[in-house]
DNA sequence: ACTACTTCATCAGTATACCCCGTTTTATTG
DNA sequence: CAATAAAACGGGGTATACTGATGAAGTAGT
């Protein structure tokens, strides 16, 4: 095909010529998309996107949380947990009741197929890491991941999702 | 606040224990997400999204282009390119014609409007950029987005939305 | 106890992002 | 040149992600 460098013939445009390449949100963007689009490759036989895996491991590892909980352990939205929590349940993963603690919680946890489907599903999204961070180094890789859990760090307040938990015992 | 480690005290599970914080798409998913977030607050004004703006972005450094090329320079779905564009179409902000030597296509180019919001949005776009990498040092925000380019096209193939040009001289 | 505030959930609405499928038009090939 | 392949677009469908509003349930202040 070859199409190479274009842009300065066609492009009529003075000044600044800002590449996209340049800007952090746009690289931000496009990961995000390959790694979603690997992770259904790899997880298309058990039909399962990265958030509701997310789901499912914060399920997995504090069972019967209400919403709120849910939402802030996968860094996920208040209102879109719900949407998640719904298809899953009408998969038969997941099963909600009220509190009867607090009327005002509906409580989800895991099926047993639904655990059982997590558990499975580890392998997978092992493979689906290590397909998306293939082509680093080894250094590279932990240098990018201590980069980013800084920022993500740094940055939560931002988000709508905020974590309030630790993934850390916090040194 | 102080809500800290409350994790292990409350999960009953036993072994693995994978924290989603060691997950490189976790981490993606929320930089993006909070990216997102950063990025309207700053350009509430102009209450356009990080996706139209590189659909505007895009245009502005090759006009008149079809959306398939749109969609490989922004690096979005070529789907969703015509949705951006129909909603930018209706702000006024995009102008859309059929090709006349491929009547397949459809040719988009900005407006006398969106060009000149496409140039003001600059400062407010450079702004979220430099909220949403404060955190880290000079040095790491290089080491990041150099990490990110290497990942992102080491990985083009695999998006959905790969980019066939080029935004290097190639070397 | 009554009010005011907060919290949890839900609904409606918008935007992104992708899929599959079908139609039209162009390009290719036997 | 006709049959076939390929490309561009659109429609229909699903899932994520967030805003704003509403209502229900719990908490706190007076």
């Amino acid at each position: 095909m070859k199409i190479k460098n274009m842009t300065a013939a066609t492009s009529p445009v003075s000044g600044s010529m800002t590449s996209l390449w340049d800007r952090p949100g746009y690289l931000v963007r496009r990961l995000h998309q390959i790694h979603v689009a690997i992770f259904l490759e790899e997880c298309s036989a058990f039909g399962i996107t990265p958030v509701q895996y997310a789901v499912m491991t914060a399920l997995l590892n504090r069972p019967n949380s209400d919403q709120v909980t849910v939402a802030s352990d996968a860094g996920i939205d208040r209102t879109n947990v719900a949407d998640v929590l719904a298809r899953l349940d009408q998969r038969g993963l997941v099963a909600r009741s009220t509190s009867k603690t607090d009327r005002r919680q509906r409580i989800a946890r895991l099926t047993p197929e639904g655990e059982r489907m997590a558990r499975d599903m580890e392998r997978v999204s092992l493979s689906a890491q290590t397909k998306f961070m293939a082509p680093l180094s080894a250094e590279k890789r932990t240098r990018l991941m201590a980069l980013m859990t800084e920022l993500v760090e740094a940055n939560n307040e931002f988000s709508r999702a905020p974590t309030r938990g630790s993934h850390q015992p916090d040194k």
